[in-house]
DNA sequence: AACAACGGGCTTTTT
DNA sequence: GCCCGTTGTT
C-alpha cells in the first residue's frame, strides 16, 4: 500500500501535484504538515533528486521535525539531502559561501538582537542623540522594518513619506542611526537577523551567476507558513524558483500572527498576481479538535474583516464545552489550573505532557510556574530567557566570536574586560574615541598602538596587549584545532570557568553548569559532523548557534511535563488539554493593538491559533485583578471571550461577583496548604464540581482494557495519534509492544495494554 | 578601577 | 517585580 492511500482527497490531489506554481490553504490541524512531508517523499520517489529540493519552514522546530518525518518515508540517505530549514539558517548557509562577493568576510558575525539593540543605543549616544527619544527597540523596529522591505539607507533617506512619519514620531534622525548602523555592523563584518535576509537578496540581485546557480540547482521550492514570510522572503523565493517555477506554498491567512515582524499578507495576493496559472488546494478538514472546538474558533475568526473564504469542519465528536474562568488574582489563577491539571490527570489517567497553559506574554508564566512548583507538578517553559542568551553563555560565544572575527565589535566590547583584567572604563572610552576619529574598528586600534596611538597609560595599553595577544593565539587554532578542543581552551583560559566555578551561590553553580553545558553542545555538534565526515570547527558552530533558540530545544521522547508557553511559540503544536490565560482587555488583546483594526485582528487571530491547539478540551481563564510592575490592577475579561458563539461555552465559573455568581476561589483552598507530593490523590479534599472534570459521554476509559488482537499490517486508530498502521509486534499477551506508523506523527512503540487502539479492519 | 546602593523604566509577540 | 544603568564610595 502507498503511503499516499493515508490522505484524504484534497491532500492527495495537493501531494501528487508536481510541477508548477500551486498554493495550499490549509485550516488548523488540516494535516499541513502531513502534504507537505508527503509532497516532499512523492516527489523523491517519482526521481525528483532531492539535492534539488529547497524546502523552508519558520522555525528550526518545523524544519526538523518535517526532516524527521521524510526520513521515516524514505529513509536518510535520500532526506539528508533536502536543502530545509529556516529562511534564515539556509541562506545564512549560503551567504557563509559568497560572503566575499558582497564585501563581507566568510566568517562574518550573526548579531542577536541585543548585540543590535546594544549598537542602536551606542550610536544614538554618539550622535547626541536622547535614546530616552531614540529607544532602541523602536529604532531596531524601524530599521528592521525598512530591511525587511529592502529599503536601503539611502533610500530610506529619500523616502519622503517615511522621514516624515519619523518626523512625526519625534525621531527625525532615524535614518542618521539607520545609515550608521548598516557600516558599523558592515565593518565590524556582521549581519544581523535581517542581514541574512537582506544581503541575500543583494547576493541574488548584484550576482547573476550565485542566482543563476541556485536557480537551478533547486528545481522545486516549497514554502511553509507561507502567511507569515515577509517582502523580503518573498523576493527571494520568486528569484529562486524564476526558472522552473515549481513553487509550492502552504499557509493559513487566518493563522498570520508575525505581521509585527514583517509578515504581509500581501505576499498571498501577490503570489495569485505572478503566477495567475497556479492551483489553489485547500485543505478544509480538521482532524485534530473536537467540533465545539472547531466551530467556536470559527466564530472568532468571523469578526475578522480580512480573510480568505474557508470552511473548516471535522468528523470529529461533539466534546465538552469551552470552558470560561474567573479568577480574582493572576496568583489564583496559577493556584486554580495548576489544580485542575492535577485533577483531570489523575481522573483520566493522562500524562503531563497532554497539557499546555498558554499566554500572550511571557512575563506571565511566573505564577503558574510559581503555583506549580509548590504543587510539585512537572513542567517545561518554553521560550523566555533562551540558554544562548544567558550572561555566562554569550560571554563566552562573545570569545568565540571574537576569535573568529576580530571585528566584531559587540564582542570586544562584551570581553575586553571580563573577567576582570584592570581595563577600565576610561580605557575603553579612550580607545573607542581613537576608532570613532580613525574610522577602523576597535580591533584596529588595540592591535595597532603604533600606528593609531591612543592616550592611555602604559600599563594599560600592556594589559589590552595580553588579552589581544590571547585571542591571537586562539586565532591560529581556529581552523586546525577541533571545535571542542579549542571551545574548553578558551573556556579555561579566558579565566571564563575560573570565574564561575569561584562563585558558590546557587546562581553560580548553574551558571558554571551551564557553561559546561554549552561545552558539551559544542562536543556533540562536532561529534554530528563527524559522522558525515565534514570537520566541524569552532566557526562552523557558532553559525549553528546564532540561529538557535529555546523554542527549538529537543523535547525528549519520555519528557513527561506540562508546557508553558507564548501563544506564538505554540504554533504548530497541539495538545490534548489547552489553558488559554490571562484572557483580559489591554492584555490579550494587548493594549498597543487596540488602535488599529488591522493590529486588532492579529491579536484575534493569535485567539485562534490559542484555541485551535486544543484537541480534546480548551479552558480559557481571566483574571480580575492582575499585578503588573508590582502593583495590584484591576482587569476586565476580554473582548474575544464575547466573541465565541455562546453555545459553545461553559460560563458557570465566569459570571461576575456583582450578579451574585461564585467565584472559583473556594476550589482552591482546601488544596492548597495540603503537603504537595499529595497531589497523586485525586480527591483531595475538593467538592466534586460539574463541569471541571469531563463525565459521561466524553469518558470513552474502560476500567478494564481489553487488549486488542493485532497482526502486522492491520490499519488501527489511536486515541491521539489518529490512523495508523501496525508494522511490527513484540512481545506476547500484557506486555505485547506494537510499532504503529501514523501519517501525522511517524511511527511510535505502543505498549497495547495502555494504548487503547481501535481495530478498523 | 571595582563595587555597592539607588532609581527609573519597562512588556507584546521572535528568526 | 525585576533588570539595567547611573551614581557615589573606597
Amino acid at each position: 500500500m502507498s503511503f499516499l492511500d493515508e490522505l484524504n482527497g484534497s491532500q492527495r490531489a495537493a501531494v501528487e501535484n508536481i510541477d508548477g506554481p500551486m498554493m495550499v490553504i490549509a485550516g488548523a490541524g488540516s494535516g499541513k504538515t502531513r502534504v507537505l512531508t508527503y509532497r516532499i517523499a512523492n516527489l523523491i520517489n517519482k526521481g525528483v533528486d532531492p539535492f534539488s529540493i529547497l524546502a523552508l519552514t519558520f522555525t528550526n522546530k518545523a524544519a526538523k521535525e518535517m526532516k524527521d518525518r521524510i526520513v521515516s518515508i524514505v529513509g536518510s540517505s535520500e532526506a539528508r539531502n533536502i536543502t530545509m530549514g529556516t529562511f534564515h539558517s539556509v541562506f545564512a548557509k549560503i551567504l557563509y559561501a559568497n560572503a566575499n562577493k558582497i564585501g563581507y568576510p566568510s566568517n562574518f558575525t550573526i548579531y542577536d538582537t541585543q548585540d543590535t539593540k546594544s549598537l542602536l543605543k551606542t550610536i544614538t549616544k554618539e550622535f547626541g542623540l536622547d535614546d530616552k527619544v531614540y529607544k532602541p527597540g523602536i529604532v531596531y523596529g524601524r530599521i528592521s522594518s525598512a530591511k525587511n522591505n529592502l529599503i536601503s539607507p539611502e533610500a530610506y533617506e529619500d523616502n519622503a513619506n517615511i522621514i516624515s512619519e519619523d518626523r512625526l514620531s519625534r525621531m527625525p534622525d532615524l535614518y542618521k542611526i539607520y545609515k550608521e548602523y548598516q557600516l558599523r555592523c558592515f565593518r565590524a563584518g556582521a549581519m544581523d537577523f535581517d542581514d541574512l535576509l537582506y544581503q541575500t537578496n543583494i547576493l541574488l540581485r548584484d550576482f547573476p551567476d550565485v542566482l543563476h546557480y541556485y536557480q537551478h540547482k533547486f528545481k522545486y521550492v516549497l514554502v511553509d507558513e507561507y502567511q507569515d514570510t515577509n517582502y523580503s522572503q518573498y523576493l527571494i523565493v520568486k528569484k529562486l524558483s524564476a526558472l522552473y517555477e515549481n513553487i509550492c506554498v502552504v499557509g493559513d491567512d487566518a493563522q498570520s500572527i508575525y505581521s509585527f515582524r514583517g509578515a504581509n499578507m500581501e505576499n498571498i495576493l501577490n503570489f495569485r498576481k505572478n503566477y495567475p496559472d497556479y492551483k489553489l488546494f485547500k485543505l478544509e478538514q480538521n482532524y485534530r479538535s473536537t467540533s465545539t472546538i472547531v466551530k467556536a474558533a470559527n466564530s472568532i475568526i468571523l469578526h475578522n474583516k480580512d480573510q480568505i473564504k474557508k470552511e473548516v469542519w471535522t468528523h470529529n465528536e461533539e466534546g465538552q464545552k469551552i470552558k470560561v474562568l474567573r479568577c480574582l488574582t493572576d496568583n489564583e489563577e496559577g493556584r486554580i489550573i495548576s489544580k485542575m491539571i492535577a485533577d483531570i490527570k489523575e481522573k483520566e489517567g493522562l500524562n503531563f505532557k497532554d497539557f499546555a497553559i498558554l499566554y500572550r506574554t511571557n512575563a506571565q508564566s511566573r505564577s503558574f510556574e510559581e503555583s506549580m512548583r509548590k504543587m510539585n507538578l512537572p513542567y517545561k517553559i518554553y521560550g523566555g530567557l533562551s540558554f544562548y542568551q544567558r550572561k555566562e553563555i554569550k560571554d563566552l560565544i562573545a570569545y568565540y566570536r571574537l576569535t573568529a572575527n576580530h571585528n566584531d565589535e559587540e564582542a570586544l566590547k562584551r570581553i575586553i574586560n571580563y573577567p576582570k583584567r584592570g581595563i577600565g572604563n576610561t580605557t575603553i572610552e579612550a580607545i573607542t574615541h581613537a576608532s570613532r576619529q580613525y574610522g577602523v574598528s576597535l580591533w584596529d586600534i588595540i592591535s595597532n598602538f603604533d600606528k593609531y596611538p591612543v592616550n592611555i597609560s602604559g600599563s594599560a595599553k600592556n594589559r589590552v596587549h595580553q588579552f589581544v595577544t590571547k585571542i591571537q593565539s586562539y586565532t591560529t587554532q581556529l581552523d586546525v584545532a577541533p571545535a571542542y578542543d579549542l571551545a574548553k581552551e578558551i573556556a579555561q583560559s579566558s579565566g571564563i570557568l575560573k570565574d564561575l566555578y569561584d562563585d558558590k551561590t546557587p546562581e553560580g553553580i548553574t551558571r558554571y553548569e551551564n557553561v559546561q553545558e554549552l561545552l558539551a553542545g559544542v562536543k556533540g555538534f562536532s561529534a554530528q559532523l563527524e559522522e558525515t565526515g565534514e570537520k566541524g570547527t569552532l566557526s562552523d558552530f557558532l553559525l549553528d548557534v546564532a540561529l538557535l533558540t529555546d523554542a527549538d530545544e529537543v523535547k525528549e521522547e519520555d519528557e513527561n511535563t506540562v508546557s508553558l508557553m507564548t501563544i506564538h511559540s505554540s504554533k504548530g503544536l497541539e495538545y490534548p488539554h489547552v489553558f488559554i490565560v490571562g484572557v483580559e482587555e489591554n492584555l490579550f488583546p494587548s493594549q498597543f493593538s487596540l488602535n488599529s483594526r488591522t493590529e486588532l485582528e492579529e491579536e484575534r487571530r493569535l485567539f485562534y491559533v490559542a484555541i485551535t491547539r486544543a484537541e480534546k478540551s480548551c479552558t480559557i481563564s481571566y483574571v480580575t485583578s492582575r499585578y503588573k510592575w508590582g502593583q495590584l490592577i484591576s482587569a476586565e475579561p476580554s473582548r474575544f471571550i464575547g466573541e465565541i458563539d455562546p453555545q459553545y461555552l461553559d460560563t458557570e465559573y465566569a459570571v461576575t461577583s456583582t450578579t451574585g455568581g461564585r467565584s472559583l476561589s473556594g476550589y482552591r483552598r482546601p488544596s492548597v496548604d495540603r503537603n504537595p507530593s499529595s497531589m497523586s490523590v485525586s480527591n483531595s479534599g475538593v467538592p466534586p464540581r460539574r463541569n471541571l472534570i469531563p463525565l459521561g459521554k466524553n469518558d470513552k476509559t474502560k476500567s478494564a482494557v481489553e487488549i486488542p488482537h493485532l497482526k502486522v499490517g492491520y490499519n488501527v486508530k489511536h486515541e491521539r495519534f489518529g490512523k495508523g498502521k501496525v508494522v511490527n509486534l513484540v512481545g506476547t499477551g500484557g506486555d505485547q509492544k506494537a510499532d504503529v506508523f501514523f501519517p501525522r506523527v511517524g511511527k511510535k512503540t505502543l505498549i497495547l495494554k495502555f494504548a487503547k487502539l481501535e481495530v478498523l479492519d
